[in-house]
DNA sequence: CTGATATCATTTGCATACGAATGAATTTGC
DNA sequence: GCAAATTCATTCGTATGCAAATGATATCAG
């Protein structure tokens, strides 16, 4: 069948060929879990992506910032940012104007609309939270969360 | 500042409006995670990425497999796996040829210098694991790959 | 045997994501 | 006060990632 040998115990071919096994690494893994939350989010608010509900909710949070500052606020770079806030001025979930002070800085903040969509979302995300986890402990769901935010 | 309230214990504006932190919500710090990881990948292997290399590994694993079936085998739809594919076909590390049997379907496999790149980044893919769990200790490296496996 | 179904791959459209290059505006260093 | 360095936003290129539609082939039902 494949090439690789089957691994069996202390039978390697070297003592550095370890089986490489995808499931033990934490890139695979992390995707996987990334994939099936993303599906939940989806089937729950099929109107706004994560990184935009992110950005919606961020800026509740602050009032108001650049559009740089806001992309740090939620962990995504400049050209990143960019995309997702075109989208959300685009349906006026967003309100932008340009520094007085800076003319190169572009202040985002939420809009009436925006912050409707919010409240409205907003039980809808804590679910999505909860259904993502379900399959987990209490217990298992704080310490999830915590080692996650260790290595992020 | 911002309109939210400050969230004082017991003094929130109604029952259902608990605070809604970013942090504490598991799509948020999952993405995060996985920037992190992600970045450290590209840093020690730059000319492959996470989803080209789990095609790869797998495909290592299980010999061959038709374009679809090693989609599933590693959790991406039909029309990710292609792209992938495709990029790994045009660098000579796949080679591809129609199934004898069924004509819809394309038969992928390594080819040998798949197969020597993969032996050289063997030990680097440990690595990044390594690297991206250096926050935890053996116990909490244990216990996320656990719990993220659960909910994945 | 043949029409209905199902499967495999492809294509299109949209939305992240990031690196690198660019232009505009501001700040710093001397 | 002005050249150099920095910052903010934009653009381009590449690579996932998924939904939906399509075409080709295979299988199934009657």
């Amino acid at each position: 069948m494949s090439v690789e040998a089957k691994a069996a115990p202390f039978a390697g071919p070297a003592a550095a060929e370890k089986a490489y096994r995808l499931e033990e690494h934490i890139g695979f893994v992390l995707r996987k879990a990334n994939q099936r939350h993303l599906a939940l989010f989806s089937a729950r608010i099929s109107d706004l992506t994560p990184p935009q509900f992110a950005a919606l909710a961020r800026l509740e949070e602050v009032g108001e910032a650049s559009q740089n500052q806001l992309g740090g606020l939620i962990a995504m770079d400049a050209a990143t940012i960019k995309g997702v806030i075109d989208r959300l001025k685009a349906r006026g979930l967003v309100e932008i104007d340009t520094h007085k002070e800076d003319r190169r800085r572009l202040v985002v903040r939420l809009s009436a609309e925006g912050r409707d969509t919010l409240a409205r979302l907003r039980l809808l995300a804590f679910a999505i939270t909860e259904e993502t986890l379900a399959p987990l402990t209490g217990r298992e769901r704080a310490s999830l969360m915590r080692l996650l935010a260790k290595i992020g």
